[in-house]
DNA sequence: TATTATTGTATCAATTTGATACAATAACAA
DNA sequence: TTGTTATTGTATCAAATTGATACAATAATA
């Protein structure tokens, strides 16, 4: 039997799937434990006095440094056998804080799954007290992951596949303004599929939620592309 | 500080939207407790050795006399003051079971929404030990319920818009045997939204995973239209 | 055999999407 | 200045999908 905990709600906690574009590839933030080889997605704990959504937006916040960002609940995974004893002792003694193993972190865990869209470019990934590194990784070659981790990678994948065209997903991976070719990479990579540039483009167009700004000179010898923000008043119906 | 609790998890729990139709009506399951005049969804808890997903089913087993049941999970509610303290003794005391106020159950709940879609005329709602009463109640007139679940409904209820055409929702809340006007019923009753009879039908039809079988007599003096089925090996399609 | 309410399809128009072509650049080189 | 090159933004016509309407094919019954 464990100790009691007051701090944390017990046998309940949240992993983030936390999504940054960079112009080719769609990367996610993974933590690695150091003295273990362990490789795991950002997650925590839940506070007694905090909303689930609260606790999950201060760890991303802890990681990312950004205080705005589009957070997603997508699945919640509760096999009997995702319990992290082996590796948490393994990372706790390895820091130097051994836990006795009644330790309530030792125990069961059911977790939460958010993901999270963020601009690349705004991020200065912090690793948390227990890991020693943060990094990018394409999502087409992800380290061995902890637990169920990789499982809950690829549902991520799916929830945000399912929200492209529902959420403003585009919205949250791509700097404020950027061209339509960008916008079409964010589209193929997420859907896993490649569009006809007239027909997206058209579609896009119509659908009525772009704006159009100046253009794009980048030294290219080719005609410039415009650029385009999404229209916040219209942003819902994307 | 609440007692050690040996035989479930703590803290977490989940409850369930039983969906039926009854041929021109959404209906779910709402249990009552007596002396509390208290509403309530299906829910419980979930055992030490248990998987998530196993003690939904076997609540829903409990509760409607079903074992192949299509659940689906949807959503996660995580606010903080989702307890139900004041609830449970009322219930509880009412039920002569008083529990002392340091009671595992009346420590703050994050619950897990799943909804089930079972054929109405198969089921056999089974109150629960807490409760006096479990009945069907269209989901365009609830009673008050308890707590949060009345959002739960409506995430459930836009989950299951949602997934119609990705999973065999049609499939679960029919029986084997149904006509075309049953179909479109039940899809307009999800979609809160009316179609045209003759694109519905071509539309169905050109999906492919519907099999023709024979006609239903029904004593009408007009044309009998014919039952269809949903083609196992291609429901996944639709 | 006519009547009535539905059901299952066919038909043609309207809309959306697919495929292709082409004019309009932005930088640079001759 | 004038070509040259690689893109970008649209126009155009064909193909596919959907919308709207019409109508033939029944089941029961008078």
């Amino acid at each position: 039997m464990l100790p009691l905990e007051k701090e944390h709600i017990t046998n309940i906690a949240y992993d983030t799937v936390i999504f940054g574009f960079t112009g080719d590839k769609l990367k996610i933030l993974i933590l690695e434990y150091q003295n273990s080889g362990l490789f795991a997605l950002p997650g925590g704990f839940i506070r007694r006095d905090e909303n689930l959504y609260d606790a999950v937006k201060r760890g991303v916040r802890e990681r990312t440094g950004l205080d705005k960002i589009h957070l997603e609940q997508f699945h919640t995974f509760g096999k009997k056998n995702r319990d992290s004893a082996y590796p948490f002792k393994k990372i706790a003694a390895g820091k130097g804080y051994p836990i006795t193993s009644d330790h309530w972190v030792l125990d069961r865990f059911i977790t939460v799954g958010y993901y999270a869209l963020i601009d690349y470019n705004q991020v200065k990934p912090t690793p948390d007290k227990f890991s020693d590194s943060i990094a990018w990784h394409s999502i087409d070659k992800l380290p061995p992951l902890m637990i169920d981790h990789e499982e809950i990678v690829e549902k991520a994948i799916e929830a945000i596949r399912n929200d492209l065209g529902k959420k403003p997903i585009g919205t949250n991976l791509l700097p404020k303004k950027f061209t339509m070719k960008e916008l079409q990479k964010v589209y193929e990579i997420i859907l896993n599929k490649e569009f006809r540039r007239t027909t997206f483009q058209r579609k896009m167009l119509s659908l009525d939620f772009l704006k159009r700004h100046e253009k794009l000179y980048t030294g290219a010898a080719n005609k410039a592309p415009y650029l385009y923000s999404f229209d916040e008043s219209k942003v819902e119906k994307e």
